[in-house]
DNA sequence: AAAACACTTGAATAGTTGCTCAAATGTTCA
DNA sequence: TGAACATTTGAGCAACTATTCAAGTGTTTT
């Protein structure tokens, strides 16, 4: 007798290699530090580098990661690029992990 | 002036690192795939080795990483190992991203 | 037009990771 | 005790990743 799979088991199978990947890029302390700022409000790439800590360039590169996964997007004003969350999501997720890390 | 931090903000600063570590074992397609066939259930190794489609070893060795993420939790009977989740945010979190990358 | 500025991009590199294979551990059964 | 079984562990390797440095693009300012 083979059991019938639910709603959400289904999806999961499905959407299984998108949720690793998903996971993926917010496994990096760099990206998750990002992130966290741009939760405050939108900045641009210089002072999320000093709020970082890491070269601008470094931050630049993780921001491509970021754009590419929808999770940020950019604004451009003049020669400066201006950065935002890009998914309602990600401040979700991020409760979720913390209540697992606080305990 | 000096902006105060409300209080999550002061906790993701506080666990930022916790948290990304956390992503990190989710952000792998074997250990994604572990943790879903354990939601429907415990299973001893070789079962979690036929679903997930991986040797025996590469599965025992993901098992070790999410046994010490405290995700998971052995429980020996005779020469067998059975595994089940150990976390009651693993599903949450899962939905969270289900969401996500769905749309 | 040239200099200054903000950011992006590519190459190089050092470090990390996940798999396989082989050997080891521990348990049951004849 | 020894063979069979389930799982773990360690070494080795190939693939991937995050950072830095240097050079490139595009915009503003003088």
């Amino acid at each position: 007798m083979q059991k019938e799979k639910n709603n959400r088991e289904m999806e999961i199978d499905d959407y299984i290699e998108d949720m690793a990947d998903l996971f993926k890029i917010l496994g990096d302390v760099t990206r998750t530090k990002i992130l966290s700022v741009l939760e405050k409000g939108e900045l641009n790439v210089s002072s999320i580098s000093d709020l970082v800590g890491l070269q601008i360039s470094a931050i630049s590169h993780q921001l491509r990661v970021l754009r590419q996964a929808k999770l940020i997007k950019p604004r451009k004003v003049g020669k400066e690029v201006f950065y935002s969350l890009d998914d309602e999501h990600v401040s979700l997720i991020f409760n979720c992990a913390l209540a697992h890390v606080k305990e």
